[in-house]
DNA sequence: CATAATTGATAGTATTACTATTATATTTGC
DNA sequence: GCAAATATAATAGTAATACTATCAATTATG
């Protein structure tokens, strides 16, 4: 993984951010620290002043590239759906047997990421704790419709849909494929935040995986 | 249910408001009113401020009562689900078949709400609508832990253990009880969500509704 | 009816979430 | 290598948010 991506440019929509930060020092800078910093301080917490004053740069240079902090989180949340989608392809693409594929496919999308150091400046392990902590803040909020118009939400649904493919392949006939994926994506998420968090609530921890919850899930609900 | 639940106050941990609002015709128009304001306008864009206007009454009377919005959301997700827990306990006590009482508790915790009229100033099925939408936000934020000591989720974590319990009666050999019942609780509220917003990668809608998805799961599962 | 408790009105502070302007630095194209 | 274009920094300013404090007016209760 770490040699395939290092020079991939992640996909990310155009509507999302004011410049691209991939085209200069300081964009590449706000991306790098913002995990750190929203990480640290959570998204709520999170100002475009502190950042700037984290990466030694006024607050008014930082708007040149987001609009605000929303856009900001919705750029991180698709750059990781997007490299989660390579991740996806590139370890399934190859596998032949149908549950196998899925088993891949579904430790791919619910294990908790490790120090994959695959890109420079982007820290994975971080981002995806951001996104366990954070990704459900993109999606609710009053424009959701219409930042799923303008294609916001778009890798992470190719994403789901993606592992549905996969799904349908091993068993045609179940009629929930779609449900089960959604399920499955973002409950992973929400197990790991349970985890982290509530305890009493979830089964899940450091030797029974979130990851082993959902594999059994799959193979008794598709069998 | 109308007429058993009209007289009966839902228990709320008294750290989460500074005065209870159960006990004052302005407290109880703060309840009753936030919960039309905030489904109108978002949580997000929702102030004391706003809803002070609403109501006739200033926004420093308001935070006699609750803190901040956070605190004010955390009360109503904490009653919503003490009343989710009295409806649960209430239907599924006299059913003796152990999965047929499953069955009445999943169709509980996942069916919409609709007009529900035992409450005189909370109206059930708008305040539903706010859990689909904004539930989320009173777990993720930088204090979970300090609140969550603190009994803030409490009742949330109560319901969900009652699943567990009978889950476990149908068959004491699962090993994912509390995930199962977790992602399904949890899970039933993003289907909704996606009905609403995100079409695409959900199989629920008006016909082929997120309870069935459920049922069909659980059964595949623990059988 | 007096006293206590509640609510309303006003004012004020710090922070957030921006926008606008201008000066300075850095790139790039010729 | 220099001029022109572009990017960044610094400063200032506005409106809204998220409160806190004070005091007067109203309402409840013993």
């Amino acid at each position: 993984m770490e040699i395939i991506l290092s020079n991939i440019k992640m996909q990310v929509n155009e509507k999302i951010y004011v410049k691209d930060p991939e085209t200069s020092v300081l964009g590449k800078k706000i991306i790098e620290q913002s995990i750190f910093l929203i990480d640290s301080i959570g998204f709520d917490n999170f100002t475009f002043k502190k950042l700037g004053e984290k990466i030694g740069s006024n607050e008014s240079s930082i708007y040149r590239y987001f609009e605000n902090k929303h856009k900001l989180l919705v750029y991180l949340s698709s750059w990781y759906w997007s490299w989660m989608e390579y991740k996806l392809v590139f370890s399934t693409t190859n596998i032949t047997d149908k549950k196998e594929k899925l088993k891949k496919a579904i430790r791919i999308v619910t294990e908790k990421v490790t120090n994959d150091i695959s890109t420079d400046h982007i820290n994975e392990a971080i981002l995806n704790k951001i996104i366990i902590a954070e990704f459900t803040k993109t999606l609710h909020t009053k424009e959701v419709d219409e930042e799923n118009k303008e294609g916001f939400f778009l890798i992470y649904k190719r994403v789901i849909n993606r592992v549905v493919a996969i799904v349908k392949e091993v068993n045609p006939e179940y009629p929930f494929a779609k449900s089960l994926v959604s399920t499955i994506v973002e409950g992973s998420l929400h197990q790991h935040f349970l985890t982290d968090h509530l305890k009493t609530i979830t089964d899940c921890n450091e030797t029974v995986t979130t990851t082993q919850f959902y594999l059994n899930l799959a193979e008794n609900v598709l069998r």
